[in-house]
RNA sequence: GGUCCCAUCGUCUAGCGGCCUAGGAUACUGCCCUCUCACGGCAGAGACACGGGUUCGAUUCCCGUUGGGACUACCA
């Protein structure tokens, strides 16, 4: 049996977003780090709110992002027979009681308290009714109303809850269902996880666990509360930033590598390495280097990652890549072989795979319509004569390379006492219709001779026009 | 409101009592490179929330204040 055994429990209410892929990397990378077992467990007790879609979405996301589980996934709706097994052993030992206060009712006492300015807990009204399991009975747990539940948290510290604040929970509901409290220990315990990492929104829930743990005589596991992410200015995830499913990111055209980076670099560090192979991040992933503040999602910095990784992938995967991306813009079955020369000349120059693919564009068709302030700036009557020029020089060249081009145009700019970018600005929009694009050579070379005078042919038609 | 968690450049972070004239990254600005845009290189600006202690010495330890956040369900 491994030391270290972790899991990740989403709920399948949603799809997989940024926190929940932060906190399945922590779990799953303190496992491997550990040579140890991630396992996987689909929290569906809900089922009001929990859809089957969400469940493969959420699987999806993972697998890509390369999170790979050892176990699972295991489904809590096809565990029920378990808890209704531990509910009768809290039942018996009378860690617990059963309640049939209907619902509406406790709400209105809860309403009642806070509008008294008292807490809005669980006035125990059944507590010592000594009620007898029924089809419509719910059972609480009963909280000790003295003491403290203290615990040493690996990544905050000690934290300790009076008990008095805590109130009696509700275990199974009435409908025999068991709440998170309740599923999770049961899990955790039959499972033999060892290290519980999960967001610090948690950190309230911890003291009533570790109280069942104790009223179950089960050791609890090893608790590690990370810090959640914030949107921008503190405050919550929103839809505009990041709260999105973590596959919406695959669509945005980032690679996993650069998601997995980011966000294992969110709350973690390793002095003041930045970049980090999967191989790195499981060797060096420490709880202790963990911080305990939130930390702002920062989309700019994921997109500096995703250059980063993009600038790294070999040409050829990025081409198969790229071709996924292209698609969307009516750019079906590229040729292979001419994606791969397409590719190099953008690498540098696109931070998501989205925006490759659109500066890819004038590689597969036509540019017009030229972009109009590049038409006003350079293609002009008075360019005309130089284009012409060129036209006459490039189609009188016996092969086409970057030796040759360079040549030309340098030749071509001595002998008019042109600079540079006077020649190459109005081929550049002939031949893509902007005026900001990977290097001239590289594009006439990519495009070939004939389509290159075709355009420029094209453009000198237009600006007669 | 109550309980709990948190607090270093705009943002992510290093720092675990003297190494700090507080380091790195990102974003921003400038310069260089240059056929454009990028990439790359160099430089610049930018932070220890505040107030008390403890100590020979606090960014680092303790307390308080302020500020942010989480939770407060028969949701997870």
């Amino acid at each position: 049996m491994p030391l270290v055994r972790t899991r990740f429990s989403p709920s399948p209410t949603g799809s997989l977003h940024l926190g929940g892929a932060h906190t399945a990397l922590f779990n799953w990378l303190f496992a491997r780090h550990h040579l140890g077992v991630f396992i996987l467990r689909i929290e569906d007790t809900d089922r009001e709110r929990s859809e089957e879609r969400y469940v493969q979405e959420i699987l999806d996301a993972l697998i890509w992002l390369g999170l790979n589980w050892d176990e699972g996934p295991h489904r809590q709706s096809q565990r029920l027979h378990l808890y209704r097994e531990y509910i009768q052993k809290l039942l018996e030992v009378g860690a617990a009681y059963c309640c049939d206060c209907p619902p509406a009712d406790l709400e209105a006492r809860r309403q009642a308290a806070l509008a008294k300015g008292e807490k809005p807990r669980y006035d125990g009204h059944c507590r010592d009714r000594r009620l007898k399991l029924g089809p419509r009975t719910a059972v609480r747990f009963r909280t000790p109303q003295t003491g403290t539940t203290i615990w040493r948290d690996l990544i905050k510290g000690p934290i300790a809850f009076d008990n008095q604040e805590l109130d009696d929970l509700v275990l199974t509901r009435a409908d025999g269902l068991p709440t998170y409290n309740f599923a999770v220990v049961v899990d955790d315990i039959t499972m033999e996880v060892t290290h519980v990492i999960r967001g610090d929104d948690h950190i309230p829930n911890t003291p009533r666990q570790l109280l069942i743990y104790e009223a179950l005589k089960a050791t609890p596991p090893q608790f590690a509360h990370m810090p959640l992410i914030l949107g921008k200015d503190r405050g919550k995830l929103s839809k505009r930033h990041g709260a999105l499913s973590i596959l919406a990111y695959l669509e945005m055209g980032f690679l996993p590598e650069a998601l997995v980076n980011y966000l294992a670099r969110l709350g973690w560090s390793h002095g003041d390495q930045e970049i980090f192979t999967r191989g790195e991040l499981m060797q060096y992933f420490s709880l202790e280097q963990v911080t305990k503040a939130a930390g702002e999602f920062d989309l700019d910095k994921l997109r500096w990652l995703n250059s980063h990784y993009i600038k790294e992938m070999p040409t050829p995967e990025l081409a198969r890549l790229l071709k996924y991306y292209l698609a969307p813009l009516g750019i079906t079955d590229p040729d292979p072989a001419y994606l791969t020369r397409v590719v190099p000349t953008l690498k540098a120059r696109s931070k998501t795979m989205v925006v490759m693919a659109e500066k890819a564009g004038f590689f597969f068709r036509d540019p017009r319509p030229y972009d109009e302030n590049a038409v006003n700036k350079f293609l002009t009557p008075q360019t005309t004569p130089m284009l012409k020029e060129i036209f006459r020089r490039l189609e009188g060249l016996a092969e086409v390379s970057e030796e040759a081009l360079n040549e030309l145009f340098n030749d071509l700019a001595a002998q008019t006492g042109l600079k540079m970018i006077n020649l190459a600005q109005p081929v550049r929009v002939a031949l893509t219709g902007q005026t900001a694009s990977p290097g001239l050579f590289d594009i006439i070379n990519i495009l070939g001779k004939k389509e290159t005078l075709k355009r420029i042919n094209n453009a000198l038609s237009f600006i007669q026009t």
